[in-house]
Formats: C-alpha cells, sequence, structure tokens
DNA sequence: CAAATGTTCTACGCTCTGTAGAAGAAAGTT
DNA sequence: AACTTTCTTCTACAGAGCGTAGAACATTTG
C-alpha cells in the first residue's frame, strides 16, 4: 500500500483515494477513503509521512521519495549485519556488470564533490 | 531469532538450543527445543536452512551466512525500486567516506577479477 | 520391550497490515 | 443558527508472521 505513495505530493485522502482507484481499475479496487485515513496515519505515526493540519482537508506527502526510502532501508539492512564489510563485499559481488559501472561512476562523483 | 543462526553450521535442534542459552545467560532466556525446531522448521521453509534427513538427529545448517543473506535482503530492496539507479544513488551518496572508499576497492577487485 | 531422546502437530498471544463502519468535528448552505 | 455535506478519528476485525511451547508420535538406546 505504501508503495502507491510514490505518486507525487501533498495530496488529501480522497484525492490519493481517487488516484489508487484509476490505476488498476480491475475487480477488487477501490478502497474506501477512511482506509486511505488509517494507512496515511500510520505512516504518519511512523514518520513517512507529513501532514499539514492548519488546512482543512489535510494534506499528507511523503516524507522521502520512493527511492530515498529504499536506500534507507539498505541502510538500515546494512546495518544490522555483524560484518558490515563482508555484507558490502557480497552486495558489490552479486551486482551486474552494468550496475557496477554505475556504482563506480556515483562513487567518482561522490568524491569529486 | 534468525540472527542466531550466524553461528557454525550443521548443528542439531538441541546443540543450537545450548547455544542459544550459554550467550546471554540474563533472565528471559532458554528456549524450549521443541520452539527452536519450530523455528528451523519455518526457516526450512522459507529456504534459510537446510535439514539433513538422514542422520537422526537432523542436522541443520544456514544456506546462506550472515553477510549474504545481508546482501541478498539488499538486493530484494533495490529490486522493489521502481528506479534503481537512483536508489543506487541515494544509496552511495548516503554512504561514509570510508565506506566509499571500501566501495571503490571493492569494485575495483570486482572488475580486475 | 522400556526409557530416553528427537520430531511433528497444534495452538496461543502479539504485532503488523489491509480493510472499513460508526461516531465526532468542521465547513458549506440556506 | 439549523441543516447538510465532507472530513477525520476511533474502534474493530480478519489474516499473516513470529516467538513460544505442550501434547502426541517416532526413533534410538539400554
Amino acid at each position: 500500500m505504501e508503495l502507491l505513495w510514490s505518486n507525487d505530493a501533498a495530496l488529501t485522502a480522497n484525492e490519493l483515494r481517487d488516484r489508487l482507484a484509476e490505476r488498476g481499475e480491475g475487480p477488487a479496487r477501490a478502497v474506501a477513503t477512511t482506509t486511505v485515513l488509517t494507512v496515511l496515519s500510520r505512516l504518519e505515526r511512523k514518520g513517512f509521512v507529513s501532514r499539514a493540519r492548519d488546512v482543512r482537508p489535510h494534506r499528507y506527502r511523503a516524507l522521502l521519495s520512493r527511492e530515498e526510502h529504499t536506500a534507507e532501508l539498505m541502510h538500515e539492512v546494512l546495518d544490522r549485519a555483524s560484518d558490515r564489510d563482508a555484507a558490502l563485499a557480497r552486495f558489490v559481488g552479486s551486482v551486474s556488470d552494468g550496475e557496477a559501472a554505475i556504482l563506480r561512476r556515483l562513487l567518482d562523483e561522490h568524491t569529486h564533490r
């Protein structure tokens, strides 16, 4: 559910519900607005989403973009490893050549910046 | 619980239970053997553990090392991203300098091998 | 065969997630 | 202000996963 969040930003619950209804017309679609609200509240509690309480139909926005969130998760996973370096090594070792090239480029930028 | 697995390899349920009892004498320690068995069965079902059924006190062993598992998880997380490259970029961007250096070295090995 | 040891089945409690109805609060309308 | 519509919160329930383990069944040992 949370994945549907990567949309744009700052939506109301109803707007979000409509977006959800659009993508994926199939059966078993269309959730109730309250459902969206509940999920949003939980996400807010967990710090994934911010809510503008001042405007009336509260507007919600993702605090982290989809990609930031992914990076965040990768770090969490890595942090749970007993041997970070070894884990990193395994990770790099199991990356495709293409992706290895991308990583290299990214690291260069990381340095020169 | 699964984390306690990174021990060595090929243990019986009882041996495992003993290892668990040792590390962390504190209160609320010491689980029943059946508990260990149940957990092992579930891990086996999920493919994290292999079991030698031929020997009688079945012997269990981790299929992936702690670090391999971590790398695996990182890939899974990355695979769920809509834009892998962007996610990778975020990841690299949020890595410490020291870790960046390690990554660079790993990539070099990756290439020259 | 009986006793000891090992394994499977079944189950309970807890947390998380998806789902939403009922009830309360705020805004819009006449 | 009273009424209606819209929005939000509260409460709840089912299903999955995890930690835990007792009861029952199987196997090995003496």
